[in-house]
DNA sequence: TAAATTGTACCAAACGGTCAGTTTATTCCA
DNA sequence: TGGAATAAACTGACCGTTTGGTACAATTTA
């Protein structure tokens, strides 16, 4: 006697769905019909779960959110905070690896296709990256009251670049589609880190 | 008796405007009418002069790309090379501040937005980061030979983070539309190379 | 018996794009 | 030098298609 209903399982079904498509193709490019085809739900129930198309990018990108946390609270484990952080970059990169470069990171990609012209979206990432580098900044903290990271390291800050650095990473690499490059950039966010 | 033609200045009028809406907007977002609208120039005559609306894109993109690199070779002044890369760094932000954090990096949405769907695109996008990347990476081993960097330097490597971080914060910044996010990015930078 | 799903048909608006024709500039020859 | 011929630049109405979205009766499922 599973608690999820049909209709939470359709739902459900649909986000996973659109994002793979929304990923890849990014919002505006992605269009009512194509979900219906990826999903195989018709239009009227399509619209029976979400109100609008803006309302079903918001609901991608919302569970998409609760996703990533969970998987970067999984991905953040090691030894040490520092190693936490490294190996939760690795994780990253090599979920982009596994999709061959497709699609990079949802997040950047809406951040850059919908900042100036949806407020609703980019309250969303927003909140995304200020979690985000909060969790990072916590662990560096951690890192810099335990000798791990020189006393004049500013946890925010880092936590910040190493983001930003990460994101353009995946951004240049999705662009040169190359492997090694990724792996480069990796090694640069552990040398922020004092590795 | 100049040598540009009307047609050649009203190609020019329509680049230029255009890039303004699609650096905001995004590719798919914008529309014809859109550039119309913005442009004065009527529906037929933009046809005349653009085969289509990729190739209106492409045209905007490329004309954006010699602009940014001549922006670059100024940009790039200083008594090191060391400096000069972080003038360039700090001059390109300056601009992100005086636009309000509105648009961003064109070659960073467009390269985020069309990646996976356009390869039109995403090889002038391509060409924009190496030469970018290869112009900080002469400056960079420039730097590591009269000994402003460590012999251990890897200026390619140093080069696209540099780049790849810029890019980040950027993206997050204009989220944020903080303006002291992006100072400390850039003195995240200016802490990358050495200083 | 309520929630979920299908089917079909429809809508106005916006989309990218075309085209015959008009205007403006340039060339060329008498 | 002037006027015809040619080419470049521009206009605006029009095209078919796709868009996001609606309506709602009929059916299936929990």
């Amino acid at each position: 006697m599973s608690t999820i209903s049909k209709g939470e399982k359709t739902r459900d079904h649909i986000l996973k769905a659109t994002r793979k498509i929304l990923v890849a193709q990014g919002f505006h490019n992605t269009s009512i019909s194509a979900v219906i085809e990826a999903t195989g739900v018709k239009k009227g129930n399509l619209y029976y779960h979400f109100a609008s198309k803006e309302d079903l990018g918001l609901a991608v990108l919302e569970d998409a959110k609760e996703e990533f946390f969970s998987f970067l609270a999984k991905a953040l484990s090691g030894r040490d905070p520092v190693e936490k952080i490294i190996n939760s970059c690795k994780a990253i990169c090599a979920e982009q690896e596994k999709n061959n470069f497709v699609g990079g990171c949802l997040f950047g990609n809406t951040a850059l296709e919908m900042a100036d012209s949806n407020q609703k979206f980019s309250g969303v990432i927003q909140e995304v990256f200020s979690r985000w580098t909060g969790l990072l900044a916590e662990h560096l903290g951690e890192a810099r009251e335990t000798g791990l990271l020189p006393p004049a390291t500013n946890p925010g800050l880092l936590a910040k670049t190493v983001v930003a650095t990460l994101e353009g990473a995946i951004m240049m690499s999705r662009v040169s589609k190359d492997k090694e490059e990724l792996n480069d950039f990796l090694a640069a966010i552990t040398g922020l880190l004092g590795r």
